[in-house]
DNA sequence: AATTTCAGTAAGTAAGCACTTACTTTATGG
DNA sequence: CCATAAAGTAAGTGCTTACTTACTGAAATT
């Protein structure tokens, strides 16, 4: 409580002079420089702008930091390693548990596509981070994706097989079907972020894209 | 013929300090440029390295470019508005047309997704290009997306429109299907170009992929 | 053969880069 | 209340950046 009011108190109040605690400067100037590394990504982005934008100088970040690389690497552990694992929550989701004991196919498709969407707009920060980084072929970020497309297919490919040996879903390779699913999920919150922000092209609320997606790899577009 | 011969005589050439024309090295650069900037993003190309690749000074690239920047839109616009149009050959697809006109569905979703997939993998560098400037809120990359894009849906959307009337396809946006579409290929390629290089996750090809997709789209993956 | 044209360069410039050094200020526990 | 540790900075360092200037030499035109 008294460390979250220090902290609002800190970024709100125009003592700029205030002092930190190391841990808590750390704290900020990652945060500050996950903002900037995500919009300009590693080589648009410079120390001096980080230091300035934190309020502090330079020489703070490579107290905190050893290098300007460290840091990077440091916004990835913590982006993709800590809160990526919040970016697998489904097995604690009950609701798509439950909808999974009972089958329902549809409402699990759906559950997990509206979540995704969520999720993904809630963390924009994270996307533009994971495109960044794996555009300038960061070996964190590839191996992030092998974990988490991992324990996706173990879970998510689990569901699919039991539904084909109870005959309810054709003979198909799982990692397909995610790979198609993840696919229109993605895309569609990068076509939101990134190239029709307008929504010119469409404009539909995640419960619509959830639910049509859904509709769409489980029966298709045949009557 | 000579044109060409010359082309290649002087990339190939251990006589670096051959002459060009004007626009031939203007191309050279160009097309060196277009290689670094889809490699290392905008910030992490710099002009001397530039020169360096393309055989001649700095002193150059600059004659033949106003600036950097100049020379990034010169390359969006080679890459995304010239070799854009070449991205929509699906109107003088004669094969894709002609299972339009027989309303062979499942053709007509092969095709498109297979020759999708092809021209993907055959120009990486686009790819990445578009996903850079995209990061980067370049605007012409905003623009070239939506007329692309419009285009598919006027294309695309109208052989759906056309099916749906004939009571082939039920009552869905054709714009949501065309969006799951695109998503699934062009996510497909770009796990095989950033993420997943090894085919460690997912190894299929062109073939498999737009087959699946296809009867996915279609059929959906229910008995 | 002389002149002009233009591809091409060497050697700059000022500003910006990641990173360091040498120093000052502030909180805190004995 | 003072010693100490730690938060903080100003002013650098050498190197790199985008971009320029003043020049050279090959080839086409006259």
């Amino acid at each position: 409580m008294d460390e979250e009011a220090d902290l609002i108190n800190n970024l709100f109040s125009c003592d700029k002079s205030s002092r930190m605690t190391g841990d808590k400067r750390r704290e900020q100037i990652l945060r500050t420089a996950i903002e900037l590394f995500s919009q300009n990504g590693f080589s648009g982005t410079t120390t001096k702008k980080i230091a300035k934008e934190a309020g502090v100088s330079e020489a703070m970040v490579f107290r905190h930091f050893a290098s300007k690389d460290e840091l990077y690497k440091a916004i990835l552990h913590s982006k993709v390693c800590e809160d990526g694992e919040d970016q697998f929550p489904w097995e604690e989701n009950s609701e798509l548990i439950e909808a999974m004991e009972r089958n329902d196919d549809f409402q699990v498709f759906y559950l997990f596509a509206k979540r995704s969407l969520e999720k993904q707009q809630a963390d924009i920060e994270f996307i533009r981070l994971l495109f960044y980084s794996g555009l300038e072929e960061n070996e964190l970020t590839e191996q992030f994706v092998y974990e988490f497309m991992s324990k996706l297919y173990a879970f998510f490919g689990g569901y699919i097989d039991k539904r084909k040996k109870m005959g309810a879903i054709r003979e198909v390779n799982p990692r397909i079907v995610i790979r198609a699913l993840m696919g229109m999920l993605i895309h569609h919150s990068l076509n939101n972020i990134l190239w029709d922000k307008k929504r010119q092209l469409l404009d539909i609320s995640n419960h619509e894209a959830a639910e049509n997606f859904a509709k769409l790899l489980l029966n298709g577009i045949t009557k």
